[in-house]
RNA sequence: CGGGAUGUAGCGCAGUCUGGUAGCGCACUUGAAUGGGGUUCAAGGGGCCGGAAGUUCGAAUCUUCUCAUCCCGACCA
């Protein structure tokens, strides 16, 4: 590849729409461009560097015994009738009627037409377990795109689906795609950690997310610093402290004027947070509800979603709250308290606790579970904070920040079921498909790749996903040896597999760097001034800015020995 | 969909309040010097001031409507 030749239209400095900086570096280093809100063209080197992701995710899942085919994006609404979701998938999918007024939409995900194809084509236990996946772009119509290619409307996506005939066979199948999960981000060289997910009602490990760390990323994640147990926030938990040991003493009803936040009644009674519960009303599909949490925790909606069972929960407003116990919030408690109330394991570890009187301006001191108010359920409703133990071997939790790039999903019979799609056993009985998807965002990898490994000047590639292993610079196109040492590196890159940019245009040396650090190639070659005086060639390590002079013959068998080194991250 | 903001050259912006020849920096073209971290000088090209309707002798500027983009929130295998 030639510089002068290819399109890289790079820029000083970035649009004012780009807020994230791997939007602002592809921008500036002419990787996308942007068409419409959240739809961007692939430039040549953005469009590498997609490329090799796919690859690396196709022999992976040629290894783990997957197969490419490729999926209609235009989908015709029958299917989607019939699966339930023509209804259920909302303003997100993308629909549109065709010249004959038949209903039609763009494919956000393809859990439809892939059932429907095998439950056209397998019929039997005997062709089982089947394992498909395709590389393509998926459109959702969000409601706002971001962020460049962290959340585009259109975007690159490789969808998997398996089909098994047993829940065994479901759960082998999984580990498999779990495993070759992990071999692929390893191979992008990336850092990252496979979190258990919320999986709904489905439960148990078969749901993880593969998140890409880095502080810019929209979610949480918690992982143990001791073993490999790692978690979103949805669904991450932390041991639960032991029961406190103690004699129960007299309740005891206090006066606190005015004191109604934790912190306020804290300080006025002289107690610890941990110390304390508060009484947080929820409006639960319409009906409040008391939850009951120690004073420096904070509910984890989804958790409590799913304790009480709700399709929709959102913290009550004062006049609910008012209106539902006849008390203001700040003074909420249980005891004598009507309404549903549920508590959160912390709570039921706890003797003597102060808490709300359920009357205004007072508190309870050594209020106990049981003895002065009962709970409906007690469960993990809370978010795990960094001062929390691991579940799995106590050790210490962090909360670090990721980027979800793959979702791994037993999603059981679901689709199966919804579209008849059924096998015939060994029995000769008629059985649905037991399903499993498993999605990567092609390109929101390369975007998170950039936000894990970026600096003042540019992207910093790992090499295995890079749009090119190097970049040589010829710093002066006047001068015949320098160009034409430059030109022979250059060519035994090509003739030996490497793949390398040459810098030919007739620019300044400071203008070469700048773009070269920009786009991020790995290795840059400067052949320039120093080639001149001793038939040296500079070769500089764009990650750790080392930079390595040798001489001129030496030069391709250093960068061949490095590029090799970087390339086989293969596990 | 709620709240906020912005649309002026490829990019970044000024000009709008107070109506009167459309500007600046970068990029681009030409020439010269320069040639190891976005160099310098000179001369150029490039605009339906997002769109429509209005007010006015006259609108980038005022009014109304509209379209688009971005930010915060809600949402998100």
């Amino acid at each position: 590849m030639r510089f002068s030749k290819m399109l890289i239209p790079t820029m000083k400095e970035s649009p004012s729409d780009a807020e994230v900086v791997s939007h602002k570096l592809m921008l500036r280093g002419g990787y996308i461009r942007k068409l419409s809100s959240g739809i961007y063209s692939y430039l040549p080197l953005g469009l590498a560097s997609i490329r090799k992701v796919e690859r690396i995710i196709q022999e992976e899942m040629t290894r783990a015994g997957a197969q490419e085919l490729l999926l209609p994006m235009v989908q015709p609404s029958d299917l989607w009738q019939e699966s339930g979701r023509w209804q259920k998938y909302g303003a997100e999918l993308l629909r549109f009627t065709d010249r004959h007024n038949r209903e039609s939409c763009l494919g956000p995900t393809h859990e439809e037409v892939i059932t429907d194809l095998v439950r056209k084509n397998i019929h039997s236990y005997r062709e089982l377990p089947l394992n498909l996946y395709q590389i393509q772009t998926k459109f959702r119509d969000e409601i706002r795109p971001r962020f460049g290619l962290m959340r585009g409307r259109e975007f690159i996506m490789k969808d998997g689906y398996s089909f098994d005939a047993s829940e065994k066979g479901a759960e082998e199948t999984y580990a498999k795609m779990n495993t070759a999960y992990h071999r692929i981000f390893e191979r992008c060289g990336l850092k990252f950690r496979a979190v258990e997910a919320d999986s709904g009602s489905i439960g148990g490990s078969f749901s993880h997310e593969f998140m890409v760390l880095a502080d810019t990323g929209e979610d949480t994640v918690v992982a143990c610093k001791n073993c490999s147990y790692a978690a979103n926030m949805e669904k991450a938990q932390a041991a639960v402290s032991p029961q406190e040991q103690q004699d129960m003493l007299d309740l005891q009803k206090v006066e606190t004027p005015g004191k109604r936040k934790v912190a306020a009644v804290c300080d006025f009674l002289n107690i610890n947070p941990q110390d304390l519960v508060k009484t947080l009303i929820y409006m639960a599909d319409g009906a409040p509800v008391a939850v009951l949490l120690r004073g420096d925790h904070e509910v984890q909606e989804v958790k409590l979603q799913n304790l009480l069972g709700a399709d929709e929960i959102r913290l009550a407003d004062d006049k609910e709250v008012f209106d539902a116990t006849g008390v203001p919030s700040g003074y909420l408690g249980p005891v004598g308290s009507q309404i549903r109330k549920v508590a959160d394991l912390e709570v039921t570890r706890m003797i003597n606790f102060a808490i709300g009187a359920n009357e205004k301006n007072f508190h309870l001191l050594n209020a106990n579970l049981h003895r002065d108010f009962k709970v409906e359920s007690t469960g993990d409703i809370r978010m795990v904070t960094e001062h929390d133990n691991c579940p799995k071997c106590n050790g210490s939790l962090e909360l670090t920040r990721g980027i979800e790039v793959g979702h791994i999903f037993k999603l059981g019979t679901t689709y199966s079921i919804a579209l008849k799609a059924t096998f015939l056993d060994n029995q000769g009985d008629e059985k649905p498909f037991i399903m499993g998807c498993y999605g990567i965002g092609v390109s929101r990898t390369v975007a998170a790749a950039i936000e894990q490994n970026h600096d003042k000047d540019g992207m910093i590639f790992p090499m295995p996903i890079a749009p090119c292993q190097v970049i040589i610079l010829n710093l002066s196109t006047q001068d015949e040896e320098i160009t034409g040492a430059a030109e022979s590196l250059y060519q035994s890159c090509l003739d030996n597999k490497i793949e390398a940019l040459i810098d030919d245009r007739d620019e300044r040396p400071g203008i070469k760097f700048k773009d070269a650090d920009l786009i991020g190639i790995p290795l840059r070659v400067n052949i320039g001034k120093n080639f001149s005086k001793d038939r040296h060639i500079e070769i500089k390590i764009r990650s750790t800015g080392e930079t390595l002079s040798v001489p001129a013959d030496e030069a391709f068998e250093t960068i061949r020995t490095f590029v090799s080194k970087a390339m086989n991250t293969t596990i």
